[in-house]
DNA sequence: GGTGAAACACGGAAATT
DNA sequence: AATTTCCGTGTTTCACC
């Protein structure tokens, strides 16, 4: 990752693409308050250091049958090194399973799953996350609904370069 | 939300802009196996009737100086639906909250927050969670390292229409 | 869903500060 | 060194079949 500074343009650019992911350069060149061409530059600049990792469409999962989302805590036997990067493995190569999280506290893992039923993923809990090996217990939080659900952080353009 | 069956090639469009959100449309089009136009039709109809929800860039929190991401597990003294959704609105007002998820289980919300340094998180925690109206208690998890973060569901076209 | 055409955006190169 | 203007190329997006 550079360690290059952003100004003022770059943060804004960054912003307003987290926002919008599919807003055209000029638009994006006329918000930032450049033409286009350096606009353009920048996008491709933020791309290759890292910055931007990539774009994607936010898909309604509901829409697409995925009624149920669970949180689960999963705690390990063993947290040797070994032992966690196996999990991970795991866990990554499951498609059901959208985020893994390494987390100190009382658990190990913190999951976030999607199934298409409460049923679907009590299957996938018993076949799969629990009789996974060094896998010592979890537990399931369903998500009731979501009041909030904002990808990235929050981009702050009126600070100090 | 609609509830027209999406044909294989919806789903094909869906997976790719899930999967690449600056994909240009002859691309997609031409991975979906028709000429652009109809192309572009399916793509606004997906994004009028909501199965696409907007595009977004996805920014490198660490690269922004987010190093801190926590998982806030909070209960609350009242489980009224007015409180419920006084929190949510609450939680919805804070630009460090990304997430907020009702949960069944032990705890009724699930947070996802993301700070500069664990010094910030703190303060947030101790300054405007713990303190806010009907909080009874919560327990953070910090996040390790997240061994995957994939952005919405898995999406299989190799099913009947 | 496909075809053709106009409007527009992208992405160089040269000119400017 | 970076931004602006200009222009060729490719894409988007319209009307129509």
């Amino acid at each position: 990752m550079q360690r290059v500074k952003l100004d003022k343009i770059d943060r804004r650019i960054l912003r307003d693409l987290q926002e919008d992911g599919r807003m055209t350069n000029v638009e994006l060149a006329r918000r930032a308050g450049i033409s286009a061409p350096p606009c353009l530059r920048r996008v491709r600049a933020l791309e290759e250091t890292g910055f931007i990792q990539g774009y994607h469409a936010d898909v309604d999962a509901q829409a697409l049958g995925y009624n149920v989302t669970v949180f689960a805590m999963v705690g390990l036997a063993s947290q040797a090194e070994h032992d966690l990067r196996a999990f991970e493995a795991r866990a990554a190569a499951w498609p059901e399973v959208r985020e893994c999280h390494m987390v100190a506290g009382e658990m190990d893992f913190l999951l976030k799953i999607v199934s298409h039923s409460w049923d679907e993923y009590q299957k996938f809990l018993t076949t799969e996350l629990t009789v996974a090996e060094n896998v010592n217990h979890v537990k399931s939080a369903l998500s009731i609904r979501t009041a909030k659900n904002m990808p990235g952080v929050p981009i702050d353009i009126e600070v100090e370069d």
